[in-house]
DNA sequence: GTTAGCAGTCAAACCTTTAGAGTGCTAAAT
DNA sequence: ATTTAGCACTCTAAAGGTTTGACTGCTAAC
């Protein structure tokens, strides 16, 4: 009885897709009828009794049908996901937003955003990688007037972000162009984490340049800010997509709406592991999450760069198939489009050839290459 | 039995008032007690009719209280305000947080957004004025690399946006330079409406500088983008609010969120009446609004310059003689943080003095000065 | 014009009943 | 040792029926 049988699993299995397409409990005549013609009712509550003992099932109450648990969701997600082709409708909403030209990679994010609700119909979230952990490319200085200029912080991964800074003496044009410079050569190539984790280099730097000194202690405030900043790395889109699965209680519900209001916590639960290909997170549990939700996420890719994570919030019973599906497929989809082979990587960074869309047609794809929470 | 007597103005107030407090339809019987008790209910009741009779009221059902009309919020609004002094506590929150120095416009319009949700404990919204009808004061082009350059746009108010634009051919630094100028002489000054509806002007100016073709096409496209697109100008905050007054029905909160979700849809709404000093829209009528809500809005200044409308979305019932008086009493926060003239009116730009926080202290304020919708 | 008093109405809360979906168990069949 | 049929049992959800009490509307007296 300890064993999970083929049969087991394969009953295990219907009373999850069962779930997923209709939410509400299983029973046993359901499984009968749509998944094992050839085995009697009786036979399959027995089964599902002992899936219930092994913490796979949960029965509401004692004449109801079984819901999966967690435990069972996981194992779903391991081991029984298959592969979902895209609707040739959903390719398209697919490729034609990514067919228009974008300058600027914030630009793909969000419009990578609205295309994963728009295909899933879940709540779309992307995490972007914390500035912390990425190069500095560039970084520019542009006076705006005598007391404030504002700074652009290019990352390696063509990430553009940009603040005022303001300061106490007024400072002529050339001076900024001056210091611009010479910052520039400080910051470039390192990363954020670097130049603020280490006080020492810092204060060198600090006394070296003293002309600079109020501008780059500003800059250094304004790059600790930005690297624990959650608030300008996460991309949601789709939020009201929850009023579509309404079966949830009314809590789950809340915590959801919490969840999703508080960025740093969307960051927190999809930055938590984030070394495999495809995450996936149900519900709530010692390490975070959210009540009665799943997130399911992937790398996000752009010319070949890990820049964030990309994926979908939505009910535990999600479509787990069909999310990680059109996951793969965006993926690919960006890769294509940013790394067509059209510039070397040294162009790897925010702007796309402008004119003619992209040409790329391609229907095949892969289902799930996973590797589950 | 056509005139609003003292009397029923009386009775209309009271059962505005009570029906604000606990959202539940107010019987005759609730009004003696709690507002005039030297009339018997019967007497009241026989208004209550005569008041239902005007359009003022509403009976859910025969045996129930009454409810005010959209027409009762009305009045309301135009005649029945009353001062409604801030907490200390709610002034204390709202001076913090314009304590702390704010280097650019758009920080410190969120942190106006924050605190009128934190006072009010609404949703709070700001739209800020279309670019369209906003003149530049400047444009820079900072060259990124040779396929793009930064568009930083700067308007009069203060406001800065910017924008990564790319072009076909590859352009050095210089060239940039000299585009950049060429470019700002063209446009500085002049409002966006001017510059994309005239479209002799711009074929001519297109011919002029053949050599900057594509850059001020491109500019030009940015402009009329942002000019269109409300998703920059709107600033939403405690989205989640709606969740504290569950007294709606399903319906009314679907467009509730809906409403929320569609950027386009606030702006429209509140750049609907803008030439009012206060605007109140409740529910939704031939001219649009949100059903069962209410949106306040009052003119945000800044510097003296109107940049905009700052307000709050919430149920018909909001308390409108709070949420004016935290609207006003923010309004004039502002107006000393930002125009306390320590600059004079040639630097109203972006950035305020760093260092100490500015030293104010105001605890007299005036009530509400409406307008009404 | 105002009020007291009372009949009438209606929603909401609370039962009770019923139907039926689904299980668990037992005993027979394989 | 499994599998299955059969049946008693459980529990929810829906439907129907009462009761309660909060209101109103009306009438007749003040």
């Amino acid at each position: 009885m300890k064993d999970l049988t083929e049969r087991k699993q394969k009953i295990l299995k219907a009373v999850v897709d069962e779930y997923i397409e209709n939410a509400s409990p299983v029973s046993s005549g359901e499984i009968k009828a749509k998944h094992l013609k050839d085995i009697s009712s009786a036979t399959i509550r027995n089964e599902l009794s002992a899936l219930e003992e092994m913490g796979y099932l949960i029965q509401p109450h004692t004449s109801a049908g079984r819901v999966p648990s967690r435990k069972a969701y996981g194992l779903y997600v391991d081991k029984f996901l298959v592969d979902h082709p895209l609707t040739p409708k959903e390719i398209q909403i697919i490729e034609e937003s990514f067919n228009e030209r974008f300058d600027e990679v914030q630009d793909l994010v969000k419009r990578t955003a609205k295309v994963i609700t728009d295909v899933t119909n879940y709540t779309s979230v992307i995490v972007l990688k914390n500035i912390d952990t990425v190069r500095l490319r560039e970084i520019k200085l542009v006076g705006l007037d005598e007391f404030s200029a504002l700074l652009i912080i290019i990352t390696d991964n063509g990430i553009i972000r940009d603040k005022v800074i303001a300061y106490t003496e007024a400072l002529n044009e050339k001076y900024i162009a001056e210091a611009s410079m010479h910052l520039n050569a400080i910051f470039a190539g390192k990363m954020v984490g670097e130049i603020t984790s280490d006080e020492k280099a810092q204060k060198l730097i600090s006394a070296q340049f003293k002309k600079y000194k109020e501008l780059y202690e500003n800059i250094i405030k304004v790059l600790k800010k930005y690297a624990t900043n959650a608030e300008s790395n996460v991309y949601l889109d789709g939020e009201g997509k929850f009023l579509e699965y309404p079966d949830q209680d009314i809590y789950s519900t809340k915590d959801f709406l919490e969840a999703i209001d508080s960025k740093e916590r969307i960051a927190d639960i999809i930055n938590n592991d984030n070394n495999i290909e495809f995450s996936v997170k149900i519900g709530k549990d010692e390490s975070g999450g959210i009540e009665k939700c799943a997130v399911v996420t992937a790398k996000y890719k752009l010319k070949g760069k890990e820049i964030g994570h990309a994926g979908v919030i939505g009910p535990e019973r999600m479509d787990y198939s069909k999310v990680m599906s059109v996951l793969s497929y965006i993926g690919k989809t960006l890769d294509e489009i940013t790394d067509g082979g059209k510039h070397g990587q040294e162009r790897l960074n925010s702007t796309e050839q402008t004119g003619k869309p992209n040409q790329r047609r391609t229907n095949d794809r892969r289902g799930s290459d996973k590797d589950s929470k």
